[in-house]
DNA sequence: AGTGGTCAAAAGAGAACCTA
DNA sequence: TAGGTTCTCTTTTGACCACT
């Protein structure tokens, strides 16, 4: 059995700017979540008056609605499920579907309108005018088409979708897990990587690694295909040391000459953006040949008999992440500059410490490496059930 | 010619009312 | 109350200059 939106739901109630003050919260866009869950980390307090206050405030299984945002890559129309305690009301650019729980179970409606925005069904509603993308909320909710099975039906699938979402979340909770075991291990064994607790000698990286960048590729010598070639963004986004699905190409031919004059990265080598004060530093793990551009990318050749490439990582990645301002300098913006990498103090601890280090770190990503795969599962499996009910396939 | 450093434009992202 | 714009801050990157 199908309906339309508007008969399973209560008129939306528009949001509320309200004026500056702290009386109560106000969800914005920014609260929103690709995931469908409110991000509560940094919640607005205005003042509204309390008439509207009682009329506008939200209830548990309300869904929201953003009526204007999006980007040209992300449609408008994102919901998430409220389920707070408390004063909650919501900005102008969202709106608050709420349920009529005798017929729809607000769980149900959820994910169905979450998977109308993941499957790009909002984008039939959207207007675009040349900035901003506002949703035509009206005509979403009157033509609206939604499978509707008995309330018992819909509350199981609603469940099943829990299920499946708490499994992703458990596994991308194991993750990031790992990534916290990790850098405590580092911590651990050698301390605050400026401080040197244990007294280890320290030695300019120049003089135990080759630090430079590559060497410089214009844009006019790029090509369609070949092998790639990777500006600053998309090392950074490299943090796991396998290549990402490049834009931009030089030839082999090209390659090679590069190759023979400044050599070309290998595994256990390290890249990182010069912009970098999180400290995304890539440990090359992959044999595929690629090619970066110079300036922005800084190239670190590890000699793995002065200093094991892992720890070197984890040893920068701590500095950076602490000291980056301290390190990096520029008149625009914080730049690490090629000399300053160079005169980085690094602490040399007695190899096989080092090595012990490495042992450790590589236990811990063969397991995030089973924890991506079943990652990867466990999000199939919601995205497989999400299209089902979708379809009204999932009864 | 090859590198390194700097500058600032361009692009992107996010937040905030106002008006018809 | 629906629906459109602009500002500002951040990030990315091309261009250029200076030095070797």
């Amino acid at each position: 059995m199908k309906t339309f939106l508007k008969d399973i739901i209560a008129k939306p109630i528009t949001g509320e700017w309200g004026t500056d003050g702290d009386e109560v919260n106000v969800l914005r866009t920014t609260n929103f979540t690709n995931s469908g869950v409110l991000d509560l980390s940094n919640v607005v307090k205005r003042n509204i008056a309390e008439n509207k206050v009682k009329q506008k405030q939200l209830l548990r299984g309300d869904i929201i609605i953003e009526k204007s945002g999006g980007s040209p890559t992300q449609p408008v129309g994102r919901v998430v499920f409220f389920e707070e305690e408390g004063v909650y009301l919501c900005n102008n650019f969202t709106s608050v579907l709420r349920p009529k729980k005798d017929r729809v179970e607000p769980k149900y409606l959820h994910y169905l309108l979450y998977a109308n925005h993941r499957f790009g069904v909002t984008e039939m509603f959207q207007n675009k005018t040349t900035g901003i993308i506002n949703l035509q909320l009206t005509r979403y909710v009157n033509k609206l088409e939604i499978p509707l099975p008995p309330l018992k039906t819909q509350q199981r699938i609603a469940q099943i979708l829990d299920d499946a979402t708490a499994l992703r979340d458990k596994t991308k909770q194991l993750l990031t897990e790992y990534d916290l075991l990790a850098q405590s291990i580092f911590l651990e064994m050698f301390g605050d990587p400026v401080i040197n607790p244990k007294q280890w000698e320290k030695r300019l990286l120049n003089d135990i690694c080759g630090v430079g960048s590559s060497r410089r590729v214009f844009v006019n010598e790029l090509v369609d295909e070949g092998i790639p070639f990777y500006r600053g963004k998309e090392i950074g986004e490299l943090s796991v040391g396998k290549p990402i699905n490049p834009d931009l190409f030089i030839t082999e031919d090209h390659y090679n000459v590069l190759k023979e004059a400044t050599g070309v990265p290998k595994i256990g080598h390290l890249l990182m953006p010069s912009i970098c004060p999180d400290g995304r530093i890539l440990r090359i793990e992959t044999e595929d040949p690629f090619y970066f551009k110079d300036g922005r990318v800084l190239w670190i050749k590890v000699n793995e008999s002065n200093i094991n490439s892992y720890y070197l990582t984890f040893f920068l990645r701590e500095l950076f992440r602490t000291n980056y301002y301290n390190i990096a300098s520029g008149t625009t913006f914080a730049e690490l500059k090629i000399v300053a990498l160079k005169k980085i103090k690094t602490i040399v601890p007695p190899i096989d410490i080092q090595n012990q280090f490495a042992d450790k770190i590589t236990l811990i990503e063969q397991q995030k490496e089973l924890a991506q795969q079943e990652l990867k599962e466990s999000e199939d499996l919601f995205n497989c059930l999400l299209q089902k009910a979708f379809k009204g396939e999932l009864v």
